[in-house]
DNA sequence: CAATATTATTGCCCTATGACAAGAAATGGA
DNA sequence: TCCATTTCTTGTCATAGGGCAATAATATTG
């Protein structure tokens, strides 16, 4: 068996025994995606686990008003998944789509559940993985209340500068919850 | 021992054996707060897994400028808890304060983890629980987002009618990111 | 490399919501 | 039961950000 050389990055030698990596980097499904392919449609079941090795995906919903809104991006060594969809098996309410030419690991719902319940360190590596996100939702969301939009993406600018290079400011904007027109007038002010 | 009658709402037959639930349910302590006790705070680490049984609480944040966000509310049944800080064992930003006499339960960190390693569907149910939270969150920001400020008082009124009752305005304000000020001029125009 | 489609910027005007301050109403003690 | 405190409402005015449409700049594709 060759190693997949990009999980190990993932999952490290420090949290895992070799004989855990062993029983888990095989599960895991190599896989390329084009530009604009969509992992997860509004209405599918999440049933895998991904992880992206190279490219860059977004994760959108569509509002009532028939508005596309920017839930999350995802770059090189991020998780990307429903975790809603994937843990209450209903169907999503998201859509992600690949914004580039992606390489991705996938592991399926059954194995995950497999790998979750015997290895004592998978679990303890999943949980800090849901709740990584739910972290940073959770700033994300506090973020839209408190702050001005220009220091909502100032502070994405410090943090994430790799999203403003590779993502459309649309996109972007609808995840700081503005216009692509206020963000714009923004990034002018921003530069004077 | 006397059987936790409330805690058998939470934790079911269907769910658990009845040698499960006698694992589980003694590792909790029942626990009452006076109004405006603190349960956790800016700073502290999360070292407990709170049942409320009888009353509401709140937990907020205090943003850079020194304003006070409410960030969820708390009724009888739920769980409280700042996820981040339970199981990332980081001090918590937040702050989460009871708005009225409460009934908890309280399980500790180590006695969680116990459970959770050894009971398969003790750990279902908590990562059910932690997704379940995810999910409000997540429908949160996106109606922040997506909403006018008048609709996400309006969806919290048919979806959460006892906290309008229960809790007062300018927490709920905050928590809609709106001002008390514009919360109580929607409120008059819906009741025109 | 041209032709087309998509994305980003800008102008003009408008609306939702905020800031501040004054009252009114409700609540909680002693 | 009265006083003090907190909460809620309302008025006036200010402003962040939206809607729409035109143009400019980029990307994409045949």
């Amino acid at each position: 068996m060759t190693q997949p050389h990009f999980l190990t990055q993932i999952f490290k030698e420090t949290d895992f025994t070799i004989p855990e990596l062993e029983t888990i980097l095989p599960k895991f499904q190599r896989l390329e995606l084009a530009k604009g392919a969509y992992m997860l449609q509004e209405g599918d079941l999440e049933n895998h686990y991904w992880f992206l090795e190279r490219g860059y995906a977004r994760s959108y919903v569509i509002d009532p008003e028939g508005k596309d809104i920017s839930t999350n991006f995802y770059a090189a060594g991020d998780i990307v998944i429903d975790w809603t969809s994937f843990f209450l098996r209903n169907p999503t309410r998201e859509n992600i789509q690949t914004l580039s030419a992606c390489v991705l690991w996938q592991l399926d719902f059954n194995s995950f559940q497999d790998l979750f319940h015997n290895i004592k360190s998978f679990r303890e590596q999943g949980r800090t993985t849901l709740v990584g996100s739910y972290f940073e939702l959770k700033k994300h969301s506090v973020s839209i209340i408190a702050d001005q939009a220009k220091d909502r993406y100032l502070k994405l600018m410090k943090e994430k500068p790799d999203l403003i290079q590779n993502i459309s400011l649309k996109h972007i904007a609808t995840y700081l919850g503005v216009t692509d027109t206020s963000l714009s007038r923004i990034r002018k002010e921003i530069s004077e």
